[in-house]
DNA sequence: GGCTTAAGTGTACAGCTGTACGCTGGATTG
DNA sequence: CAATCCAGCGTACAGCTGTACACTTAAGCC
């Protein structure tokens, strides 16, 4: 029960998971990866690789499962630095662009399998974005008093920004991402000011909507 | 120069064209198509492929440029939608989720190849959003009287939030979709509304910013 | 200390891929 | 009419893929 045996399966699927990360780049998606590729670089027999792993999309899952953790770690680091210091938006912005700076093969892996091939895996980045949005929302219905409709919908909008931000900020020279970063900023404080306008006209049951 | 010869080439060529665009589904996208599975469903041998594109990353550029000439006729037809009913946003909506409901595969496309492996296909697929956003903005510093940056970054944000609303609504039920389509009309509405205001504030020299 | 279990190996095979090459037959040209 | 061109074809080949199968060898167990 000591488990050098158990040690040394957990050390090798590791390697699997750290080599198909380690492959993932600008020019090299995870379903253009190959198995025997994986292999390869984690040092492994190619039919070694089922000893950890169904298949490939099995890897991909977990791949996703994975990022998953670092987002939502992400996110309380982002929290305790908004309780910290104030701005919301601000604060975002700047730890959602650490992240992707930090780890852009794993951004890159949940923005190509969110529209790829394999419906298991736009389900699993669904649900990871999902999470994502549902947990802003309540945190904004419960810092101001929107509807919870009210603040979902808005959470939905700044998620949507961000995550589109990241992307582009990934192919872009650094100089140009100061100016992304500002544009997304403004976008961010457009749709938190709207809403907030919205909300008190409805309270008021006044309409501005047809504007 | 008669051109039956010629003729039976550009017949060919759509033929290619035709059997790509069909291939293209949620299971089956672009990158993952082969030559031989192209050239199966056009009806030709694979090497005749060679007399009308040098590899499969040419016939895609060629796709992506066709979807841009699809989109543009899109967007004139909404503006001439816009003059004779008015409501930007509500129109602008209908029209691309129309388009999308038409074209998935096209709108697929799009979508997987502006995050994919072909910095090619990147780049191509950059520009036409690019093209989007920028008519957009034209037409709103032309209707209201925001600055160019304003303008453009307004524009940029309607974009981001309809093409991702468009993304989402694919692999939606029919339902849902509705939903998802009320949520987006608010967000615009929230960014819109936000970026007016913002725009008179700053005309006034007071600062909402710090909200 | 012997028996069992299982992680990792090497070989093997069928199926797919892109593409080089030489040919054919009908349209085009002079 | 004869000469040329060229879209489309079939064959061929090397290189890659996933994975079935039988094996070794070291750890775990009684």
């Amino acid at each position: 029960m000591s488990g050098t045996r158990a040690l040394q399966k957990e050390k090798t699927r590791q390697a699997i998971i750290q080599a198909a990360l380690a492959h993932l780049s600008a020019d090299h998606s995870f379903s253009s990866m190959s198995l025997r590729e994986v292999a390869r670089e984690a040092g492994i027999a190619p039919t070694s690789f089922y000893r950890h792993f169904d298949d490939m999309e099995a890897l991909g899952l977990t791949l996703v499962d994975e990022s998953g953790v670092t987002l939502r770690s992400l996110m309380r680091k982002a929290r305790s630095r908004i309780e910290r210091k104030g701005s919301v938006i601000q604060t975002s912005v700047d730890t959602f662009m650490e992240f992707v700076e930090k780890n852009p093969n794993i951004f890159r892996l949940l923005l190509r399998e969110r529209t790829g091939i394999s419906p298991a895996f736009r389900d699993a980045v669904a649900r990871e974005i999902q999470h994502f949005k549902e947990e802003l929302s309540d945190y904004l219905a419960q810092e101001s008093d929107y509807t919870p409709d009210q603040a979902f919908t808005l959470a939905e909008g700044l998620v949507t920004l961000v995550f589109n931000a990241g992307a582009e900020a990934l192919d872009l020279a650094a100089d140009k991402r100061d100016a992304l970063k500002e544009r997304t900023i403004m976008q961010l404080r457009y749709l938190t000011f709207g809403a907030k306008a919205c909300h008190l006209d409805d309270a008021l049951n006044v309409s501005i909507k047809a504007s």
